[in-house]
DNA sequence: GCCTCCATTATTGTCCGACAATAAATTCTA
DNA sequence: TAGAATTTATTGTCGGACAATAATGGAGGC
């Protein structure tokens, strides 16, 4: 017998379960096309303006996307981007702590080193170096520095090849930069960045995980202290960085 | 002008950037009744149908509720339940592996039990004590076991309070445990598991941050060793979990 | 056989309107 | 003034319609 919570549960919100399920189960594989509203709603049983409500539903889940352009649906998995906008929703309304994030960023970081020391490839390695050669040559240019310093660690975050910290890492980093940018800016703090980066990027080279490591954290905490002495307050919550706005 | 990817948006998607944009700013406060949906179809200058597809999506992104078995809408902060989803589907459907979830516990829950060492009051101190206490009356019930080490690192999760790492540990956490279970059964860890516990509760007890947190590090790498040994394919990925079927 | 261009078809986005069920608000009554 | 009865508002669902345009299939040229 159903549960409670299902008894009355709207007609497409069955569709949608009903679909998702489908999905998760893998009766329906990534890649696959989904049918058209029109059909579904015959297969169903219920009218289109619910399969409707049912699809704009999964769309926003990432189960479903139109390819560029496109007016058909196909099963796709969830991109970093659909989940990422929902954490940042979430953090921005809970009004969660800098602190917070920056605890956060300390746990997710030194790991990403360290994971990304351990598959690091030859490639990824020219990219980073690329990016300190340009911060080298940006020292005075904050709006750059905290753009490559962004760069910097998302290029670190792949190379860790572990998706689920990514995937958690990327809303959490999303948020934390806005107060990065304004440290920086308020102590130029370009060449302690520049140290701390070269130090990483060599313990990478290396494939020292233990030294990417704790020059990573090394490098998170030392950005705390540059909080505190551009006298920002630690408790206040983050907010929504405008250019999402 | 508007931007190319605005020009041809669909309408409903519209309602819904404009909605997000006033709960987000704060112009709409968690706890503000919405509009209903036939006052905002003409608000928007759309039809209601318009109207109701922006609002199943705001509903998913868990900015919108309706209070239990209500029709009222009204603003609200996402719920860790709502993330939590998402990212466990995103993680299935990318084949993310058991290594990868693993080395994201390792990555969250030591400093989860650090940050709790320096929050952790006496009452939830008590709630360990009685997680210890159960554990080890249980120690021949694998299933209670298992829901047991899961309660005991919520409580710790609680007690770190720090609300963005427990949005991304949960879902991770919910796929970890199936394996975790396997393990447990298979080599019958129950004491190793209490032993590890104990420790980390007594840490917590002396607010021994440095204590807690490499306690809790030898008890996940651990649990991998025991992984190991019970012959599971580390590099499998994550599938989904019944319960949630 | 393969490719390009065009006509046809399918599909989506949006609208209009309607109705039953029921939650919410209001009025009435004790 | 508290509770019951009644009215109103709101949602969930349905039926159907139409324009815009992506997808498809075929005709003709290479």
């Amino acid at each position: 017998m159903p549960p409670d919570f299902v008894r009355n549960e709207p007609a497409y919100r069955q569709v949608v379960r009903s679909i998702e399920a489908k999905i998760m189960s893998g009766q329906w594989s990534v890649g696959d096309r989904v049918p058209s509203e029109t059909t579904m709603a015959g297969d169903f049983g219920v009218h289109r303006s619910t399969v409707r409500e049912a699809v704009r539903v999964l769309e926003q889940n990432g189960l479903v996307r139109r390819h560029d352009g496109g007016k058909l649906l196909y099963v796709t998995a969830p991109r970093e981007a659909d989940i990422s906008a929902r954490i940042t929703a979430a953090i921005v309304l809970h009004e969660i702590s800098f602190l917070e994030l920056w605890e956060s960023m300390r746990c997710f970081e030194p790991v990403l080193a360290e994971c990304a020391a351990r598959h690091i490839d030859d490639e990824t390695l020219d990219l980073l170096q690329a990016n300190l050669d340009k911060t080298r040559a940006s020292l005075e240019d904050q709006q750059a520095l905290v753009q490559l310093d962004i760069a910097f660690h998302q290029i670190i975050a792949r190379a860790s090849r572990n998706r689920a910290l990514q995937l958690c890492r990327q809303p959490i980093s999303q948020l934390f930069y806005p107060s990065f940018s304004k440290v920086l800016t308020s102590l130029s703090a370009g060449e302690r960045l520049l140290f701390a980066h070269e130090k990483i990027v060599q313990a990478l080279r290396n494939r020292d995980a233990v030294g990417a490591r704790s020059w990573m954290d090394k490098h998170i905490v030392d950005f705390r202290r540059g909080y505190e002495l551009a006298n920002l307050d630690i408790d206040m919550a983050a907010d929504w960085p405008a250019d999402q706005r």
